[in-house]
DNA sequence: TGAAAATATTACAATATTGAAATACCTTTT
DNA sequence: AAAAGGTATTTCAATATTGTAATATTTTCA
């Protein structure tokens, strides 16, 4: 993971670059933003700190311009502003905005936090869901209930208990069921939810007669029963 | 788009509340973070705005159980907080922390740009990548090439296209991508990877002997061709 | 309660997906 | 050019996944 560091200051550059790398990051270090409208650098960059004393309005223009690069965060910190310009730079596609002076382990939280949010936008490396004591591997389609094996769902089963327990407690029709796991293809109806409920309650129901995630609601639909 | 708001203070709801409408969301407004650890929202939550007066250490342990049950924005409004706690709730799940007094158009800027993020998260509403004339639906599993039909891929085709198309014009090792195409299940070797790529270019490629996506490295690995 | 509707269960067939192996081809190096 | 190592291609078998249908059970409502 790379981070692009631009910084005037010697003394806060270092700072900064220990952050950055104790989040796991590698850095590369610019003295001037100017510089990035003409050269971009080689490698991906996956975070952008921009650290400047006096931003003025140039200054917003460059970031627009850095943010139709890239999808990376960008992280700006400088000094007190008045809120017309903290504004600016937020449309202009800022993640987030520190005004000095800040504390050094307060930064990393930041840093460490959006790199989970931009991480967290690829697709194998998206966040576990969790409800009733069952969880749910998004990357891996993998489910484990609380003290028990992890069992390998199939991409269908996967849709279906991806709709419920991200609505836990709604109870969704089969209908909707149908348009949510099979929209994409075309094909399935009623019946082939009946049968995928099945198969699902299979693998995740301790005892599938009498099931406790998965519920029933005859004439409405399926719904994931939710957390206490 | 729903967006729920924890308040204690009344005028300062109100105030947010206006924020929040402003952003495009429907508000649900609940007075005590409590409540939400025995009853959750029926419908499905997209942003989380908690606006404490005094949080405590309690406070924390319930934005952590809110996160797992939620990839949704938390922004969280406070008094002004020693660092140490302020750590924690970002360690807790929280994505942005004001501190009062703040000012209402840069609250409506952080929303917005907290939104820009998060929208789309979802599995089922992630952003397709395009490179090189080569778009792939993430949601559905399917490739589409400029002026051809949409082909379907299979778990592991979409899994190797994927890693390949993240990152353009980068020569992927075999060994890592056996690691990112069966790293969840342990199986997988360098020459099952030959025998995907062969699958993954009949699919894709208009010549399969002549690929022009997915170029073989002899004796390093495979990379997907950049756009110029 | 009893009929109708909805759902559960089971079994099986069709298909899709994957792993494995054998052979042909290409690259690199000497 | 020849040898060695890597890669492509094809084919086949094992398995996984999905659709279908037939029957049993449960729920709903008159």
């Amino acid at each position: 993971m790379q981070a692009l560091l631009i910084s005037e200051y010697d003394e806060e550059s270092d700072v900064l670059t220990q952050i950055l790398q104790k989040a796991g990051l590698s850095v590369e270090k610019v003295r001037d933003l100017s510089i990035l409208t003409t050269s971009w650098p080689e490698q991906p960059v996956d975070f952008i700190l921009i650290a400047l004393g006096s931003p003025n309005g140039q200054t917003v223009k460059v970031i627009h311009k850095i943010r139709q690069h890239t999808a990376s965060a960008i992280m700006l910190i400088t000094e007190p502003l008045n809120e017309s310009l903290q504004v600016d730079y937020f449309e202009a596609g800022v993640d987030c905005l520190v005004e000095r002076p800040y504390g050094i382990r307060y930064i990393l939280a930041v840093v460490k936090g959006l790199l989970r949010r931009t991480q967290g936008t690829s697709l194998f490396n998206l966040p576990s869901l969790t409800q009733a004591g069952l969880t749910l591997d998004q990357s891996a389609r993998i489910v484990t209930i609380e003290n028990g094996d992890p069992v390998r769902l199939t991409h269908l089963e996967f849709r279906l208990l991806h709709t419920l327990i991200t609505n836990p407690g709604m109870v969704i029709p089969t209908e909707n069921l149908v348009e949510y796991v099979w929209g994409y293809s075309g094909t399935g109806d009623r019946d082939l939810v009946r049968g995928l409920v099945q198969r699902l309650r299979s693998k995740i129901e301790p005892d599938p007669r009498q099931p406790i995630y998965v519920i029933t609601y005859p004439g409405l639909g399926y719904s994931f029963q939710k957390h206490s």
